[in-house]
DNA sequence: GCTTGCGTTGAAACGCGTTTCATAAATTAT
DNA sequence: ATAATTTATGAAACGCGTTTCAACGCAAGC
């Protein structure tokens, strides 16, 4: 294997000088440049990257830790992140989790070991007490509102995003109205669920516990929710419906059973996914790009800002 | 930063010993090891896995080459390739490529920057001429049949499942059958439409360009196959749909438009995803997992089977 | 009593690119 | 013309775990 000490004595200059021509540093001779290009173009050198992360003191890798790779919300935000990984000569390692605590924890302690630089968790089971353990080894980025707490993120304002919607609703005449969520455990579910239900006991609205839909996630998880909105007695005459995703699946489901969108039931999704512009669903647009990208900045750099809110935008179409 | 030869100090020992420690080595005394756990302990040490890896000249990374992380076939694939990695401390490094070569060139340049160490191509775009300039430079794994070629690979069959499942269909009495698939142009499809233009003409059946039908990737793709049926003069009466999620979407399709399956449309899925069972359709098992274990373990180990086939298996259930 | 061999241990080499420090030469500034 | 920079280059140190080689001690074998 040829390496830079080799490449030096062919091209007849040290080491060091190699490396100032690999790494276009300025401060070189035209000659030796040459001479070192030639050398390395002879013997098809290609530097040792263990070496340069050896003595670097970085892995150059990223630990990016998501529930699922198989659902468009990750896939966007995945996205943004990779794009700037690219950009800045970094890669990632997916940590896929299901949900689990437990490869949770096992991304968190590949941190602690040094095999990744920095680690991203787009949607986290562990208690943030957890997380914060392992602050001392490197640099964690989440995808919520961190507040007050001493941990970097990126997020956008479900609050303000929900009451939003849930305004746009009341002010096109709805007072019943549900949401479908997928789980409603997590950081920014709660968020959702607290301006729900701080929203409808202002507005004086129907809040019904039944009205709140789980496990909503994929596209045929729409059907299973008109079938119970069919069955109800009182069914919301308006819903949220935090994948853009699931709301496509309740459209054609309703289209399929006959009830009119949005005379019967309006709807707006989230994320404004390619198939909500597609099937003309009015969404909330979450830019969810922009907020990978800035994950994987923050996870590089220190330097920037530590906890950025991303805004949201309703995207008007023909659901409501 | 604490590092092997200050715990060796501590401990009073050798950095070898303390190395023979961390690994496990036999032939270390009791009370030798003890006092390196006990420095190791004392300091929260941790190794620096670059050192390691210069020293082995390995990056414990492999890099895998995907169309699209949101699908299930490649979810499942994936879901195979980690287990393994994880049980042989490797980490993963995807590339999604969205079928554009330029990104499968840029992994394969990857592993020729040394990067990764071995390459896993579950779906690939660029030319097999194109891939061998690379095999120098490191391992690489497909995931079809590459034959003749010296290239190593895990695969199903796929002339001889689409065989099967075509005379299944042939056997409960069709003639006039379709197929969907997500595109026509990959290496598999070739031998799918190779099986089924054979088929065809073998048992005189009707074989038309419209009853093939493209973009067949998720759920929602499976109205679209509804729709054009339903508009079609001499429609085919079952379909091969290779993927399970699109069956699935017929198959809702069908009920809402009032069609029967199988008695109007018969249909056979493929890869046994979830959904199938949950909606009882008949489908190919291809047992994705497997392969996707069997090909991290090419990837890593020059003594597995250099080529090696994964049997499929024909699920009977409801829509034939 | 001497050879053989296993168990145990440490010194030193190894993998290799980057970076600092020192020095020399060539410019530019005063 | 002299001081101060800027440009150019190399030697050596650095990051650090692993592995080979040699050697020593002690026990078993002849």
């Amino acid at each position: 294997m040829t390496n830079i000490r080799k490449i030096a004595e062919m091209a007849q200059v040290s080491p060091s000088t190699v490396s100032r021509v690999l790494n276009g540093y300025a401060y070189v001779s035209k000659e030796k440049e040459e001479a070192v290009w030639k050398a390395i173009n002879e013997t098809k050198y290609r530097k040792n990257i263990n070496a340069v992360h050896l003595r670097k003191g970085k892995t150059f890798l990223i630990g990016v830790v998501i529930p699922f790779t198989n659902h468009p919300y990750f896939g966007q935000l995945i996205e943004g992140i990779s794009e700037m990984a690219i950009e800045h000569h970094y890669n990632l390692v997916l940590f896929q989790t299901n949900y689990h605590e437990k490869k949770e924890i096992e991304a968190l302690n590949m941190l602690k070991h040094k095999q990744i630089d920095a680690l991203l968790i787009c949607s986290r089971t562990s208690p943030l007490k957890t997380i914060k353990e392992y602050l001392d080894y490197g640099q964690i980025v989440l995808c919520e509102d961190t507040k007050e707490e001493s941990i970097s993120s990126t997020f956008v304002d479900h609050y303000q995003a929900f009451t939003m919607a849930l305004s746009y609703l009341h002010k096109n005449g709805h007072t019943k109205i549900g949401y479908c969520i997928g789980r409603r455990s997590g950081a920014n579910s709660q968020k959702r669920e607290r301006a729900y239900k701080d929203f409808m006991q202002r507005k004086n609205g129907i809040l019904r516990e039944d009205h709140i839909f789980e496990d909503c996630l994929y596209f045929e998880d729409g059907e299973h929710v008109v079938k119970q909105i069919m069955e109800m007695e009182d069914s919301p005459t308006a819903l949220l419906v935090t994948s853009d995703q699931v709301a496509a699946g309740i459209l054609v489901s309703c289209e399929n059973k006959q009830l009119s969108v949005p005379d019967d039931l309006a709807l707006i999704g989230f994320d404004n996914q390619p198939i909500s512009k597609m099937m003309k669903i009015t969404t909330i647009e979450m830019n969810l790009i922009k907020i990978g990208r800035n994950l994987f900045l923050q996870a590089i750099d220190g330097q920037v800002e530590m906890k950025k809110e991303i805004a949201v935008q309703l995207i008007r179409r023909g659901t409501v």
